[in-house]
DNA sequence: AATGAATGAGCTTTCATTCAT
DNA sequence: CATGAATGAAAGCTCATTCAT
């Protein structure tokens, strides 16, 4: 099998192309409404060479995913990895996510209809079916995961008593609203609305006296 | 023309069945995967029976919506509306909108499935097409609207200094997560979650001394 | 079997009502697009009080082209009796069709929807299937039919040479022609038509001195 | 966007194939009960090709009254421009029209099906409906138009006093009468009654001394 | 005499995918 | 590399008709 690295360049233009296409795309009708003639449509080029270049309507999904999780995971790691603190490690985590998406409209707004609309033929959702998960996992998401942050935080009683895991899900809700926000508004003040989840999580978390 | 309530018996048991499939079939499928055949697989009846009390799938989909809509608000609104501070409010409304969630899991996720998913054949979200839209009105869901418990409560120095909106965008998100998180786990502790999730809110909120 | 003349006044008078309807969505909508739900929507009944009534849509059909065609020969029957000639004859013949037609927007522009429009399952048309050619028969069409008239006139030399199925066809095509002209425009001068019609056909077969 | 000119061979062969197939089923079963399954099954093709050849049902229909309407015309123009006197104009277009039926029977039939038959969505008549009138307009037709040779033939007093609208729905009713006759019988003798017709309004019409 | 409910057959259309060139 | 052509599966929806009450 070849991997990624193997395309001739024309073939890793044409992939990017497809895909920024792919994402506009969903971005603006949603995953279900996207269809393989939308895109090449988008692109400007014949449905076939869409499908020569991926093979499957799946194979575009799994792409895109990869490549808005690598963008944001380059994006993130860097900065929470700076950060000494639990406390400063968490509002790292908010800031650069937040920029990430600032930065990125369109791919993150495609990310969200995906992760949120995405079910495999037999209605497995994104994160259930298996394809999508190993994609995940290759780009070393786990890396990032904000649970390990609270879980450090509260070993350290740099924060107060907390659970981790329900810590995490309601920032991960929290960031990926933004995304919505974003979407139904592109005037949206999403910078504003990151420093307020920073606030938010600050005093959430903060040990009491 | 008729009115909803001068339906015969047969007709409203009939509805009240497909409805209820309906949103299994959601739930589990998602949006837009549901078909008008998956619902009648799910019932155990005709897809031209489906149609000949809905009509059309738009109808099916804005019945759920309203239905759930209804039973959220009278589960919500009441408990709201028996506390006197802006906290106290606060807090009722995480928990009755948990204990919604914890009582009607098919329901709930089916809703936010709509919600996330719906488009308008030209590709509108269900926030900005119509038909949805009012639905949701019809049902009184402004008097719940969270981002008018952070204004009384910032007006009143309850609160700290806070942005109502992002304040209600950030609880809306974290309370919608507690529902993708319960479609992927029955198991998951949503109730725990919801405490949790009071406990943020009320150190996120307190007026700083 | 039980003829016409068996119903009960009610059942006569509920008929009455289902054709009269059934004819104003026809010459509104034209044969195609008329269903039977629509036609119980013009009567203000149910679908299947329609069905009670006539037993097929078919039914329905057959009986407004009796009816239609009854009131016609009532009308231009006994005008064309009363002339001596075939010259009168025939001036008599277009001008009580145009009448009847003037007198009978609605029932004449249905009776020609069905007659263009009409097929049996099997792609027959009005005046090939069986059961329409009945009630035409029944109502002694045979006994209007203008080509007699054309026959005559040639036989007497009241008429130039010329073969009457030819005329009879070139008549009854300008004649329904003006059901078309009318049912397109309502202010049609359908009487001035038929005038110069009769000029014409006048002029078309007087006999060359 | 590409013009019709630049079409595949293949295309066009289907297309041709296809238009074909269309104007034989729907001279059978007439415009409305022409399915594209049944187009389909004509032809020996797949429902889908069809339509991935034309993309939607109004679109063959589009396509064949262009084609009839073309041909009519090219077959028709020079006929009636080649001649000097409305008379001899008015003789001109009634055979060239005839002779047009008689060479191309079933694409009239289908052609007289359609324009008789049918209706957009809200029950709008082809000639009131927007796009068929295009496809007429850019066929020419109002150079074809019979009312002028009438007004002409008045005007120069080559006629007799008459009115032009009138004689020109005459003269097309007639005309049109000849593909209902030949419809219905395929030996009908359509050239006998073209000369019939030709008699007729050339006695009709000619200037009384 | 009337009608609500149910249903199968059929309709137009969309779409991912395969295949030959 | 690229693409035109073909196609089956499935979608939403309409409608005449049957049946029990």
């Amino acid at each position: 099998m070849r991997s990624t690295t193997d395309l001739t360049f024309t073939e890793q233009a044409r992939r990017r192309q497809i895909l920024d296409g792919a994402m506009r795309v969903i971005a603006e009708l949603g995953y279900a409404q996207t269809s393989i003639a939308r895109i090449a449509d988008e692109v400007g080029i014949a449905k076939s060479v869409v499908l020569y270049h991926f093979k499957a309507k799946n194979d575009i999904i799994e792409a895109v995913v990869a490549t808005v999780f690598g963008t944001a995971v380059e994006r993130m790691a860097p900065a929470v990895a700076d950060c000494a603190t639990p406390t400063e490690q968490l509002a790292a985590y908010i800031r650069s996510n937040i920029a990430f998406i600032a930065d990125n409209r369109v791919p993150a707004i495609a990310m969200l209809e995906i992760v949120t609309g995405y079910r495999s033929p037999d209605g497995l959702r994104a994160d259930q079916a298996v394809p999508l998960q190993e994609s995940a996992d290759l780009q070393g998401w786990s890396v990032l995961d904000p649970e390990s942050i609270f879980a450090e935080g509260t070993r350290t009683k740099a924060f107060r008593p907390l659970s981790p895991v329900f810590m995490k899900n309601a920032l991960r809700a929290a960031l990926d609203g933004a995304v919505w926000e974003y979407a139904r508004d592109p005037q949206y003040d999403i910078t504003g609305y990151g420093e307020e989840l920073v606030t938010i999580f600050e005093l959430a978390t903060r040990s009491q006296r």
